[in-house]
DNA sequence: GCCAACGTTGGC
DNA sequence: GCCAACGTTGGC
C-alpha cells in the first residue's frame, strides 16, 4: 500500500504520510483510494493481512515498513466531504462508492528497501545481483521479478505474493548492498520519527489519489472529478481497447456500475 | 521539472 | 470497435 512520506497540499490540506507519520499514528484508515482496482483489493481484504508500507512519489521511493489490516473495507466517509482532498462529487451519500480499510502500523524496514534496489534484482540475471546481497535465493529473486511494483507501478494498492513478502521481508532484514551501488536517492528514507502524525495521506497514489475511476462505475455515477484529486474520469465504459488492463474493477461488491471490461490491477 | 507508461475519453 | 488526443502517475 502506497503513501506520500513528502509534503504535496490538495485542496489547502497536507497529504503527507510517510513512515514516521504512520509508526506515531499506529493505525490509520486508507482514505483516499479512488481506483477501482485498488478498491477491490481493499474490499479483499481481512483482519490480520500483512501490508508492505510504500513510499511513493518520493526522492527515494521503496518499502519503508510493515503493516497489518485492523479493519475491514467499510466506506470511505472522505468521498462526501467537500473540504477533504479526496472529496468525490459524484458518490452519493446512500451508495458509497469508495471504501477503505484500517491498516495498523506494526514496524518499519530496518533496512529502507529502494525500489531502484527492486529494479536491479528483477533485472539482474542470476550472475549479476548486486553485492552484499547474495544470501536471496533464486526463488526469492523470481518473486521480485514478479512483484507488480516492478512490472506495472501505478496502482497504490497491489497484491504482494508470499514469495515477495518473503524476499522482502529478507531484503529489510538483513539489508548488505551498497545505495551507491543501486544508484539510490538518498533521502527519504531514513527518517524517522518525526512528523505529524494525524491525518494522512494516503492515497496515492494511486489509488489514493488519483487515479481511479475506472470502470467501474460508470454507470452510475458519473463522477467525476473533483478538484481534488484528480479523479474523476469517469468511467464508462469504453473499453477501449487498447489497452489492456484496464481497471477492473472489479467487482466486487459494489461496483456499481457495471464495470466493464477490463481489468488490471495487479 | 521531464517524460515514459498507461489508462481514459470520445469522435468516427 | 478502433484509435488519436489527453490526462495522470510516478520514477528519475
Amino acid at each position: 500500500m502506497k503513501a506520500e512520506p513528502d509534503s504535496r497540499i490538495v485542496k489547502g490540506k497536507d497529504v503527507k504520510f510517510g513512515v514516521d507519520d504512520f509508526e506515531e499514528v499506529k493505525t490509520t484508515p486508507w482514505e483516499g483510494v479512488r481506483n477501482f482496482e485498488a478498491r477491490n483489493l481493499m474490499q479483499s481484504m481481512s483482519v490480520g493481512d500483512k501490508v508492505l508500507f510504500y513510499h511513493s512519489n518520493c526522492k527515494s521511493p521503496g518499502i519503508a515498513g510493515f503493516a497489518e489490516i485492523a479493519k475491514e473495507a467499510y466506506p470511505d466517509y472522505t468521498a462526501w466531504d467537500s473540504s477533504h482532498p479526496y472529496f468525490d462529487p459524484k458518490t452519493k451519500q446512500d451508495a458509497p462508492k469508495w471504501h477503505m480499510v484500517d491498516v495498523a502500523f506494526k514496524s518499519r524496514a530496518a533496512h529502507f528497501v529502494p525500489l531502484a534496489l527492486l529494479r536491479r534484482i528483477a533485472d539482474s540475471t542470476s550472475p549479476s545481483l548486486p553485492a552484499g546481497i547474495e544470501y536471496l535465493s533464486h526463488d526469492n529473486v523470481q518473486a521480485i521479478k514478479g512483484m507488480a511494483l516492478v512490472t506495472r507501478g501505478r496502482l497504490s494498492v497491489q497484491p504482494v505474493e508470499e514469495g515477495a513478502w518473503a524476499a522482502i521481508e529478507l531484503l529489510a532484514d538483513r539489508g548488505g548492498w551498497s545505495e551507491d551501488e543501486i544508484g539510490v536517492k538518498k533521502g527519504a528514507a531514513a527518517k524517522k520519527a518525526t512528523t505529524k502524525a494525524a491525518a494522512p495521506k494516503r492515497g496515492k497514489k494511486t489509488a489514493s489519489k488519483k487515479s481511479e475511476k475506472a470502470d467501474e462505475e460508470r454507470a452510475d455515477e458519473g463522477e467525476a472529478s473533483d478538484p481534488v484529486e484528480q479523479e474523476d474520469k469517469e468511467v464508462k465504459p469504453k473499453a477501449n481497447g487498447s489497452r489492456k488492463r484496464k481497471a477492473d474493477e472489479g467487482e466486487p461488491q459494489e461496483t456499481r456500475v457495471t464495470r466493464q471490461s477490463t481489468r488490471r490491477k495487479a
